[in-house]
DNA sequence: AATGAATGAGACTTCATTCAT
DNA sequence: AATGAATGAAGTCTCATTCAT
C-alpha cells in the first residue's frame, strides 16, 4: 500500500469532512427504509456511514435523538417537496391533479417512502417525542392544501390521502389510477354536505 | 421425593392447561400494545402469560411466528365487530352512521388498536408474511361494506376510514364529530364523479 | 485434540458443575483484592472464573448483586475466624492475647484482606446495601468480644482494633508488637474511667 | 472573523484565569465526595469546574494525577486544622478534650470527610503513590498529638480516633458521647502497661 | 497555551435460542 | 411433553486520551 495514500483510520483525514454528521442521519435513514428502526442499530448505521462506532454517540445524544433528527429530515423532505408541487397549482382542478399523482406516484417508486412512514408512526403511536413531528407534518401537509380548498376539507383530503396511499401500498392487486382520481373529486366536492343541524 | 405428594402446580398440574396457547398470544398483544414489537421479548411475554421462559420456542417457532399469530387474531377480533356492526345496519344511511361510529369510537377508546395497528402495518411494510394478515384484513373490510356500498365505493371508503382514525389519532387538537359525518358523506356520494372517458 | 477430552465449551460439561456461582464469587473476591473494584469488571471476573460473560447476569441480577453477595462472604469468612479464636479463651488474659494475635497476623498476611476491607468501607460509605453488610460484621465482631469484656469495652476495643489494623498498614515503618499488646491491656483498664457526672 | 472583535469569554479572555488548575482540584474532591472515585471523570469534573474537557489531560498527567493532587490538598487541609486544634490546647487534658471534640464533630458534620478518607484509604492499599499521602498525613498527625504525648502513646491514639470514627460512622445506633471521653481516658492512661520483659 | 473533535476500548445488559433432562 | 439452565451475539453507552489547530 503506497504510503502517498490517505492514511486508513487516520485523524488527519477526519476534520476534514464536515458533513459526517448528515451522513449519519442519511444512513440511518437508509438502514431504517431496509431493515426498520428495529434492525437499525448504533453499529449498522456507523458501518454504513463509515464512521467509528464511537462517533455515534458523539454525534447524537442516543438512539432516540438520531432517530429524531432523522425522521425531522424526512418528513420535512417530503414536505417540501408537496410543497413545491401545489404551489405550481393555480387552479383547483390543478390542485387536485397534483393530489393524484402525488399518491400514484407513491406506489410506482420503491416502497422506501411507504416503510419509514410506517416506522415514524409506530413511533410516534408511543412516544410524545416523534408525535410532534408528525403533527409539525401534518400541519405543513394542510396548509399546502389549504391554498386551494377550505381547512374542512384540506384536512379530509389529507385524511384520504393517507389512506389511499397506506392501501395502495398494502394492497396485493393494483388498482385502476382512476379511482384515486374520482375518490379525491368525491372528497372535495361540497355540494352534498349535511346541514350541521342534522336537517 | 415421591410423586405421588407432586403438589399442583408441578408439571403434572401445569400439563392441564389448554389455554396456554391462547394466554402466550394474549399476553404478546398485551405487551406489544404496551412496549411496542421492540420491547416485547421472549421473555417479557413469558412473564406476562405465567408460562417458563422455555414455553416460548416449545409452543411457537420463534418470535416471528408468535407475532403473526397474535396479529392475526388481532386483526378477526377488529373484523369480526366490524361485520357485526355493518350487519345491523339495514339502510345504507344507517351503513354510513355505522361507519361514522366506528371511527369516532376509535379516538375516545384507549388507543390499543391503534398502536397496534401500526405495529402490524410497520411489520407488513416489510415483510410478506405480514402483509397477507393485512391484506386479508383488508378484504374482510370491504367485503362488510360491499354488503352496502358498492366496490369501488367500499374501497374508497375503507381508505377515508383508515386515514380519518390515523389522523384522529396523531392530531393534537380534537376535532369536530360532524366533520367525520361529512366526509363519509362525500365519499360515499357518486353523483358527481368523473366520467372515465375524462369528458 | 483427542476427541475423548471433554469437549471444550461444550453443553455437556457445564450441567454438572453445581458449584458455578460460588466460584464466581470467589473470583470476584479474588479480582477485587488484586485489582479493587474499579478494576473489577464482568468481564474480568468471567475471563478468572471461566464461565462465559453472559453466565455473569445470569447468575447475577448485575454487578450490584455480585459485589454484595462477595462482601458478605468475605465478612463471614472474617467473623467466623474471629469467633472461633475468641471462642477458644478460657480467660480475659487470654482473650487479649487473641486480639493482639489477630492484629499482628493481620500485618505479616498479604494484604488481601486489608484491600478487600477497604473496599467494602468505600462501598459501604456510600450505599445503604453496603452498610448493611458492615454493620452486621460489627455486630458480631463485639458479640464475640463481649464474651470476654463489657459491652462498652468490646465496642472500644474494636474501634481500637479497626485502627491499629488500618495504621499497622498504612505505616511505613514496621512497628513493635509490643505496641500492640500495650494498647490493647490500655483500652480493656476500666480502672482510670471518668465519671460519668464529671467529678 | 476580524480578532480584535473577539468578545469576553473567547480563548483570550478565558488565558487570565489563574484559578483554573485550582478550580479542577477542589471540583474533582467535590466530585468523588458525592459520587466516589468510581462516579468521577475527566467528563464530570471539567463539568463542575466549568472547564472544557481538554483542559484536564493539559493541566493534569492523566487522571492519576488529578487524584494525587486532590487527596493531597484534601489531607492537608485536615491536618492543618487538626493542627491549630491541638495546638490551642496548654494541657494534657485540653488536649485529650480536643481530640474527644474532634471525633465527635466528624459524626455531626456530613460525612464528606469520612468518604473521602475511605476512598484515598481504598487507594493507598493498592497503590503506592497514594501511600505516600497517607504516610504524610499520619506523620503530621502524630506529629500534633506528640505536643501532649510521648510517641508511642500518640501513635495509640492516633489508632484509636480512626477506628471511633470509622464505627461511629457506620454505626447505626448513635453512641454515647461519653464513652469517646472514656476511652481516649484510657488510651493515653500508662498506668498499667505491661513491663516490656513480660514480668 | 489551550481546546474541540474524535475514537477505540471496554463497560453492563438483554435476548433468542439450544440442549439435557 | 415440557422446561430450567446456559450462552454467544449484539445492543447502547461512557470514557481517557490523542491530535490538529
Amino acid at each position: 500500500m503506497p504510503p502517498q495514500q490517505r492514511p486508513t483510520g487516520s485523524r488527519l483525514g477526519r476534520r476534514n469532512d464536515p458533513h459526517r454528521r448528515d451522513r449519519i442521519i442519511d444512513s440511518c435513514l437508509e438502514s431504517i427504509s431496509l431493515f426498520g428502526v428495529a434492525g437499525t442499530s448504533h453499529r449498522s448505521v456507523a458501518a454504513r456511514a463509515e464512521v467509528p462506532l464511537g462517533a455515534m454517540t458523539y454525534y447524537f445524544d442516543g438512539m432516540d435523538e438520531l432517530l429524531r433528527e432523522a425522521f425531522t429530515r424526512f418528513t420535512a423532505t417530503i414536505s417540501d417537496k408537496f410543497d413545491r408541487r401545489l404551489e405550481a397549482a393555480s387552479t383547483t382542478d390543478m390542485a387536485r391533479d397534483a393530489v393524484v399523482a402525488i399518491i400514484l406516484k407513491d406506489v410506482f417508486g420503491d416502497n422506501r417512502e411507504h416503510v419509514l412512514t410506517h416506522e415514524l408512526y409506530t413511533l410516534a403511536a408511543r412516544k410524545q417525542a416523534f408525535r410532534s413531528i408528525t403533527t409539525e407534518w401534518m400541519r405543513r401537509t394542510r396548509a399546502a392544501l389549504e391554498r386551494h380548498f377550505d381547512p374542512e376539507t384540506a384536512r379530509m383530503l389529507d385524511a384520504l390521502m393517507e389512506g389511499l396511499s397506506i392501501h395502495r401500498a398494502l394492497d396485493v392487486e393494483a388498482r385502476d389510477p382512476h379511482e384515486i382520481a374520482t375518490a379525491v373529486t368525491r372528497i372535495t366536492n361540497k355540494s352534498v354536505d349535511p346541514r350541521r343541524d342534522g336537517t
